[in-house]
DNA sequence: ATGGTAAAGCAACTGTTGTTGCTTTAAGGA
DNA sequence: TCCTTAAAGCAACAACAGTTGCTTTACCAT
């Protein structure tokens, strides 16, 4: 649920992420498969601030232009870690009911913004400096809030909610107070966060909140 | 309940804003007074990305270097800017019923984050760039957070909510789904956002959402 | 094997951002 | 009115981000 996890699914052009010795494809999805891993280890060791196109270059022994020529910038640089995060199998655990399976999200949303450094935090800085990964980002966080509808269909399913629940909707509600909290008012991380704002969420559901006026 | 919103208070230090000929103050309040003028009409004019010290010290007619040494940087001349936004007498509207208050609330942040440009949106972005900003963002919003509680006190009063309802959690609960979309989610602007959060939020304070384990 | 082509490497240059030592100005008190 | 002092102005500099024309490399298909 959070572009911070590593991604390990298949991409024909590019190449896994750690593989021992050697990797397919030709020169250019190795200095790609090069250059994304350096972004993501400078991000995490000297967060967005440390990284400038010259570090990532130098780190990932491959020339300066090189890495202007095809990402352009920074920004060009993070919206390619974040498609590459997007191409993965993930999907919401199932737990049987809506607020825990809400609460299983939130913990993931939780976790990936309080660890330090947070590469998913850093993704998000980036975001407004720069539009292309800004797009990156609304494409990846479009593509997980879709796979979890399938938590609201499933509540549907067994009548914890109304039938004609705004998926999206409610899906926003439970995790937006996270993010709320964490990215922009930065209070100090509370560990039962996630299971409250899961809770008001499933509530408020229940009480018929996301349904069409 | 946004620090777009001009501030009109009184401040000893500063001088109020458009005052016709003579301000108040020696020489620095008025050069104070000069560049945050400057900010604010550099952002609203060509946005975060055209804010530089260069542009603002060139249009408040001042050099460069003081601008540097007084405010360091464009985290520091926004941080100013958020201070002084603080100050002033804003209130959350009584409209007499909780809902009702939440909508009105929410009107106001969704005013402020679609307007074009917004200066709100742009303090945010600048929060992700300086530390300065980050802390003068997180002290405006903690104000502006607590001068609303009043909103959940009298629902607690009118019995709208349990006696021990969390305002803070309801509160934010009410208006994070507006930030998360605009800011976050970068969502399409959809004008019912304000009225389904409030009811949402609302609904789920009635059920007991927000009050302790 | 070998030649065409796309991408990487290289070096030199430009413009912006931020810094520093020093000079000048003006507010405010004796 | 003059003198002290803090802050503004100035110019020159350093560091760095980003660009461009050209050369070299290596993948791939013939």
């Amino acid at each position: 649920m959070t572009p911070g996890a590593t991604a390990a699914g298949p991409d024909p052009d590019d190449a896994g992420r750690p593989a021992p010795s050697r990797r397919p494809g030709g020169r250019s999805a190795r200095v790609r498969a090069r250059v994304l891993d350096a972004v993501r280890a400078q991000l995490v060791e000297h967060g967005y601030d440390g990284l400038t196109v010259d570090a990532v270059a130098a780190r990932a022994g491959v020339h300066r232009t090189t890495v202007y020529r095809r990402w352009r910038d920074v920004g060009g640089l993070l919206a390619d870690v974040l498609d590459a995060a997007g191409d993965d199998d993930w999907r919401p655990e199932d737990t049987g009911g809506l607020e825990s399976d809400l609460v299983a999200l939130n913990r993931e949303v939780h976790a990936a913004l309080t660890e330090r450094p947070s590469i998913t935090a850093a993704l998000i800085a980036a975001s407004f400096r720069s539009t292309e990964a800004a797009d990156a980002l609304r494409r990846f966080w479009e593509d997980r809030y879709a796979r979890c509808e399938v938590v609201v269909h499933r509540a549907v399913r067994r009548g914890e909610v109304p039938a004609d629940t705004d998926a999206r909707g409610l899906l926003v509600a439970a995790t937006a107070p996270l993010y709320h909290r964490l990215v922009l008012l930065r209070t100090p991380p509370d560990p039962r966060l996630p299971e409250d704002a899961a809770r008001a969420a499933a509530l408020a559901a229940a009480a018929g909140a996301f349904v069409g006026p």
